[in-house]
Parts: C-alpha cells; sequence; structure tokens
DNA sequence: TCTTCATATGATGTATACTTCATTTGACGA
DNA sequence: TCGTCAAATGAAGTATACATCATATGAAGA
C-alpha cells in the first residue's frame, strides 16, 4: 500500500484497533509494543503490523530505549482530531448510539 | 452496520469514494445524487449506498427539492476535520508522495 | 392513474484488508 | 558469542466491505 493522498490518511484511521491504540496512546502516553498488546488485548504482530502503518502516515512516532520500541503519538494532528470527532460523537450520539431516520 | 461509536466514524471515512465526495460537497456545495454520480464518475447506486452512510454518521445533511435529494456536507465537523488533515498532508506529504524509512 | 425521472434498496460476486502463525532481526547481558 | 527478550516481517486463510446489477419506491406531470 502506499500512501500518496489525501484518503489513504482516512484509511489508516478506518480501522478499529488503531484508532483504540491512537486513543491509548493519547491517554496514556508513550508506550512500546508489548504494552500496547498486553493492555488493549492485541496480538503482538498484529500491533507491529498497526504500528507500521500508523508511522507511514506520522500519526505516530518513535524512539528505541534498549530493546523497546516507544511509540508516541503525534500530537499536533491527532489531539485536534480526537477533540473534533469526540464533539461530533457527543453532539450525535445520544445514549451511546447514533441515532437516525 | 451499526454507528455506536467513536471508530466507527473513521471507518466510514475509511474509503476513498465516501471522502471524494464529501470533499466535492465541500467544494461544490449542495448537489443531488446524480449531479456527484456524474461529476465523480461514481455509479449511481454506488453513490447512494455512500450517502447512507455519510447520512448514519451525520456527515452530511438532506432534503428533498422536487424529485431530488439534495446533500450537503455538515459543515461544523468536516471543514475543520478536512483542514486539519490538510495541513497533516501538507506537512509530511512531500511530492505527492508520503516519505517514510 | 400511467409514465418518467431521481433515488434507494437488496442481493451477490469480488476485491481488500485484517488475523494469525512461523520466522527473522536486532539489542542486551551473561 | 550464545541465549533471551522485544519487535518486525512475510505468507496464507479468512473476514469484511465494496461494486454492480436488478428491482423497488416515491414524486411530479400528463
Amino acid at each position: 500500500m502506499m500512501y500518496t493522498s489525501f484518503d489513504d490518511f482516512f484509511t489508516v484511521l478506518g480501522n478499529n484497533q488503531r484508532v483504540k491504540i491512537l486513543q491509548f496512546l493519547n491517554q496514556e502516553g508513550p508506550k512500546g509494543v508489548s504494552d500496547i498488546s498486553t493492555k488493549l488485548k492485541i496480538e503482538q504482530s498484529a500491533v507491529s503490523h498497526c504500528m507500521k502503518k500508523l508511522l507511514q502516515c506520522h500519526f505516530v512516532e518513535v524512539k528505541r530505549v534498549g530493546k523497546e520500541r516507544i511509540y508516541s503519538i503525534n500530537e499536533d494532528t491527532m489531539k485536534p482530531l480526537f477533540e473534533l470527532i469526540r464533539k461530533h460523537v457527543e453532539k450525535y450520539c445520544v445514549n451511546g448510539c447514533v441515532h437516525w431516520e
């Protein structure tokens, strides 16, 4: 998969696990793969696959610390993004469920 | 598909056609299904399917005008959302292509 | 009420991406 | 340099959502 445009960014966000990981990093701060895997109950290799895509889109950054790779969200983009969606959900999502029609 | 939470919103945005439609409506203003179908070269029924999901997430609104149904974006959410992503792409997407590694 | 236009719906094949497993890489300490 | 831990990679089966077709609905005018 190439990441060449606007739409690709949403494609990468269009996956619950990746969004959960981003939210987790947003709330808990920088974390290694094992931590993410344990806390969110996602397989280690699945987390790795997720992190790769998130990295490619610059939604997260990574730094090596010993054997671990510590991931942190790109706050410039992700914080306001989550805030925007949070407001939207708050406005339209009633009783834990979007209502329509 | 149910739309019960935060992640579902990204799932609906995670599709190029739906994003293209949103961008089109953002730039060109309210439009009917036929217009969208013709301009973006997407089948009529595909557009309809897209609009249904976009409606369910309140990314667009609709009003009947005669036989037509005119769709317009939810500006409160979509304008700032697009602006946010635009800045992100501008920052990290070099020469029409995200670079990494 | 019949016809036509605009759009929506439902079903099904097909494409896409996710999950999982096995394996590899890379760093650290003994 | 060997063993171990942390994470990444690749491949393959499986699940998911998309594209398309045929059909239905609903409004407007003749």
